[in-house]
DNA sequence: ATTATTTTAGTACCTGGTATTAAAATAACA
DNA sequence: TGTTATTTTAATACCAGGTACTAAAATAAT
C-alpha cells in the first residue's frame, strides 16, 4: 500500500503536466503523450484527475479571456480617473489609453474615448442629482496614441436656469488633443431635455 | 443571368454573416442557421465562399491573439452592429442600450454611448484605411433609455480632399434621440490631422 | 506468491466540422 | 410557356480530438 517510487513518478509527471500545459496549452493529448514518452490514455487519466479540460476546452478559456476585455466603453460613471473635482465649478481627470481604446492599424485613440472622457467630466462636475448631456461642439486636435495619458480639464462657464455650458481642455503631455463645449442640462425627473 | 433580387439577398445575407460572426465568433454553424434562417448548408457555403474559417479554427485565432498579448482587437472596432453599410455613401447601425450605458438613478443612457455610435460608424463608411475624427457638432435630443434600440443613420455630405462631412440621425423608434455633423479627416500614415 | 496500483488497449459514441455529389427550389430570360 | 442559371438544401462518407467505459498488462508492495 505504499507505492513510494512508482506513485512519486506518477506524482511528479502529473505536476510537470500541469506546468507543461500551462506553457503550451495548444497541445494535443497526443502530443503530450510523445512529450512525456506515455500513451495517450495515461495523458487522459492524467487529465480527468487532474481535471484539466481538453484542448478544446483550454482554447475556448482562451479566447474567452481575450475577448472579454473589449466589451463596451467604460464601466463606471465616469471614464477616466478623477483627479480633483469642485461641484458646480471645475474637475479634472485623466484617462490611460489602452490597447482596446486604439485604432489596430494605428495604435490612435478612437475620438469617441476622449469624447466619453470629456462628457463624463462635463456631467460629473454639474451632478445635480442628474445631468444629461444636450449638445456639443467638440474639435480633436491631435491624435492621441496608445499608452498615453489625457488629462481633461472642465470647467463651467456660464450657467441659465438648469442648462450649465462646460467646457473642457484634454491634454498629453501639456499639448492640446481635445477641446469641447458642452451644453449639459440639471434634470430632476423624466422631462425632456430638447433644447 | 442577372439575379439581381435572389444575387442581392444573398450578399446582403453575407454581408451581415461576415460582421455576425466577428462580434460574434463562438456560434457553431448550426446556431448562425439559426439566427438567418437557412440550413447549415448555405452557412457552410458562405463561410467557404467567404474564406471564414470554421468555430474551432476562429476560437483558437482568437486565443492565440490572446496570448501574444499584442492582440489587435478588430471587435471592438464599432460600437453597435452593423446593420448595413455603402462604403463612401452612407451606413446604418443599431445599439441596444444595456444596463452598463445607463446612469444608475435614472436608467437614461450616458450621451457618450450614442456619440460613440455614432462616431465610430462616420468613421466606417469614411474608412480610407484610416480615419480620424477632427471636429463635431451634436446635439442629443431626447434621453434614451434603458432596452432602447438607437438606429444610428449616417451619410457623407461633402468631400474635400481627405477631408469628409458626415451626417448622423440617431433615432428610436422613429423618434429622433441625436443629431450630429463629424468632420472626419481620411489618413494614410501619421500625420495630424489638425485643422 | 499475492495483492494493489498504474499503465495501456480497445471499443462505442460525440461534436463540429470538410468534401463531394445530387436533387430541389428559385429566379431570369427568350 | 419552357429552358437555363443560380442558389439552397439534403445526403453521405470521412476526419480530429476528444469522452466514457471495460478490460487486460505491467509494475510495485507486502
Amino acid at each position: 500500500m505504499e507505492l513510494n517510487k512508482k506513485c512519486s513518478l506518477k506524482l511528479k509527471r502529473q505536476k510537470e503536466l500541469v506546468e507543461y500545459i500551462k506553457r503550451n496549452p495548444f497541445l494535443t493529448d497526443e502530443e503530450l503523450a510523445q512529450v512525456f514518452n506515455v500513451s495517450v490514455q495515461t495523458i487522459r487519466l492524467d487529465r480527468s484527475e487532474l481535471k484539466i479540460p481538453e484542448l478544446r476546452e483550454r482554447i475556448k478559456q482562451l479566447a474567452r479571456g481575450s475577448i472579454d476585455s473589449v466589451k463596451s466603453l467604460s464601466y463606471g460613471e465616469l471614464v477616466g480617473e478623477l483627479l480633483d473635482i469642485l461641484i458646480g465649478k471645475r474637475g479634472t481627470s485623466i484617462l490611460t489609453i489602452t490597447k482596446d481604446m486604439v485604432f489596430k492599424k494605428n495604435l490612435i485613440a478612437r475620438g469617441h474615448y476622449l469624447f466619453a472622457q470629456a462628457n463624463s467630466l462635463a456631467v460629473a462636475i454639474v451632478d445635480a442629482a442628474t445631468a444629461l448631456t444636450g449638445s456639443v461642439k467638440a474639435s480633436f486636435k491631435k491624435p492621441v496614441k496608445l499608452g498615453e495619458r489625457v488629462i481633461a480639464e472642465a470647467k463651467i462657464i456660464s450657467v441659465t436656469g438648469r442648462r450649465y455650458k462646460i467646457s473642457v481642455l484634454s491634454k498629453v503631455r501639456g499639448q492640446k488633443v481635445f477641446e469641447g463645449v458642452f451644453v449639459v442640462f440639471a434634470v430632476a425627473g423624466e422631462e425632456n431635455l430638447c433644447e
